[in-house]
DNA sequence: AACAATTTGAGGTACGTCAATCAAATGATC
DNA sequence: GATCATTTGATTGACGTACCTCAAATTGTT
């Protein structure tokens, strides 16, 4: 059974081509009933548009722009590589993709180059957002000129950005407080909570969601107030060692941002290795070593490539006017031990 | 910068646009010379088939064959699902799916599913690999026929089937050890293993890698002899219940067939739920109940639409004589707690 | 009934590739 | 340099859809 197309959906309807074509195409000059004529016959031969056949005939491309942040952060670079990666699979489907890098956590940059943007250039936009009112403002700027945005990694709620490419943060929150407070089981030890920035909505919410757990579930673990290491990996050095010296009953922490080389490196210092649990974020290639070595326990991640493709899946639909299917594009939180790592 | 076509291949290499198509399609009738003229400028070009078009152009169609077991075993139900979905996702490429049932662990059942493939209807195989002589035999018997085949889930090694799409099985039972050896603390507590058949490639090998695993990095536990379930919910309970009722200072489960159904029924009965800490396979409705309930701590899955997506990629690529990139066919070892599942 | 407005039909061209044909050019062989 | 085989060129018609034009048919309005 040969698939069917335009001719055996004309003929069941009893109209010609070009009749069928107007309504596929919601072209105007076509009578309701004609319309509904042709939609029943549609479905009658169970009819589905050739999507490469019409993506040939029709030149439309794609252009599409994604910002993301500059600097030493490896789970950004490993992005930045996904989005060239993806540029490439997807030029042959008409999808061309170009990348910005603005210095990190910077509202103000991010902003202006968003404002930047020329609608006559690229149609849509993926970026990694900082929360901030700017930013909010330009994306609404942004979407009256026409431009459809989603966000990548980290969101911008209450903006006018047409979808989320990433995980669930709280739950993800939520699973490193599973797993750390299941790894030390002793009662009475003490956590501790690293974060970047809380600016960034993701960090936000990793932090909620591991402390609900740790209060719910492990009540007998003694949760210290987060400390904030600003996705550097230095400062993070120099707060894991002080922390490490002070704290001789520390049995596990959370990093829940970037900076994994200064949590490896004062670990590494301290001689406490294996004794204090580490759940951290984003499986690159030091958390990958560190994993290895077994001086993490787990790590949680985000899959970037899943990320970039859903990004453009869904920007895609958009200038298409498809809906998406939210189902489809939801993003897995993943748990990485020794022995799954891929 | 549009595409470039092969026109351009053309013009680059002084040569007319039949001959490129030549080259291109590795027809006959080119002289080598003309053919590396030819391939200098379509790299030169940065030339890339618009496979849309080429796959519109020709009308090559790939029909495809799945075998999967028979009966209640939910993940296979998933899986035949994700076949049927992948069947009308694959459609747009001229990708047509047919999907038969053997009844599991049944070898010459599989064997005779196997013999009965016409080439003529089906040009390739995807496979649950049954791991028998006769099945084995069966594989390179077709694959003399011309018909290339993949196994799914479950490995034949040392046939002539082409690629493995499923999870490194060892590695599985690795994690699966890593957590259950984190979980369960106290020294001196006794861990289960319950498998389904180890006539199964898959059962056998996560065996031997939560063994391993348990052996060198937990010795203070005390892992207990595998028990076999038969993948039988029924039978299962009968086992867990009487192991649940010798064993109390049991502090530990892995179950790594199928069968969830008849371990969460013992579990209830015994009133030693959370007690317990039970890890299994398969993310199906019933697992995500236990974990939900906290009846399960953690599930080891391996996603069974990835695989489907995967067969079909690495049969493809075969029919059309094209390399698989075996890094990006790798199908991931997912864990999953209460907190991230999808 | 005459007219305009709307709806429909018929047909063509294009997209980039494949596949085939037939003619022309080139090469090798004696 | 005549003969034949091999290689190359030129051209054409699909594939399924989009989009355009122009004419014909149908409606609706007065």
């Amino acid at each position: 059974m040969p698939r069917s197309t335009v001719h055996d959906v004309a003929r069941a309807a009893g109209v010609s081509l070009a009749t069928v074509d107007r309504v596929l195409n919601r072209r105007p000059g076509v009578r309701s009933q004609t319309i509904s004529k042709v939609e029943a016959a549609a479905l009658a031969v169970n009819y589905s548009r050739d999507v490469a056949a019409a993506n040939l005939a029709r030149r439309r491309e794609y252009p599409m722009l994604f910002i993301v942040p500059s600097g030493s952060n490896s789970f950004m670079r490993g992005l930045e590589r996904e989005i060239r990666r993806g540029a490439s699979q997807f030029a042959a489907e008409r999808i061309h993709i170009d990348v910005v890098t603005v210095p990190a956590m910077d509202a103000d940059a991010l902003t202006r180059a968003i404002d930047r943007i020329d609608p006559a250039v690229h149609d849509a936009l993926a970026f990694v957002a900082v929360d901030a009112p700017q930013v909010r403002a330009a994306i609404n700027r942004l979407s009256k000129r026409g431009v459809p945005a989603v966000t990548l990694v980290s969101d911008l709620p209450a903006s006018s950005r047409v979808h989320y490419c990433g995980v669930d943060n709280v739950r993800a929150g939520r699973t490193a407080a599973g797993l750390l407070g299941r790894f030390v089981s002793p009662p009475g030890t003490q956590i501790a909570i690293l974060s970047g920035s809380l600016r960034l909505n993701d960090h936000a919410e990793r932090k909620s969601g591991f402390e609900a757990v740790m209060t719910a579930e492990f009540p007998h673990l003694d949760v210290l107030p987060a400390m904030q290491g600003n996705d550097d990996s230095d400062l993070t050095e120099t707060i894991v060692t002080q922390l490490l010296s002070e704290r001789p009953e520390l049995a596990g922490l959370y990093n829940l941002g970037a900076g994994n080389r200064g949590v490896i490196r004062a670990l590494r210092k301290s001689g406490r290795a294996g004794m204090v649990k580490v759940i951290a974020h984003e499986l690159t290639d030091h958390a990958r070593e560190a994993l290895e070595t077994g001086l993490f326990e787990a790590v949680i991640n985000q899959d970037a490539g899943r990320q970039v493709r859903s990004a453009v899946r869904v920007l895609k639909a958009q200038l298409d006017e498809r809906p998406v299917i939210a189902d489809q594009e939801r993003i897995r939180i993943d748990i990485f031990l020794r022995d799954n790592m891929p």
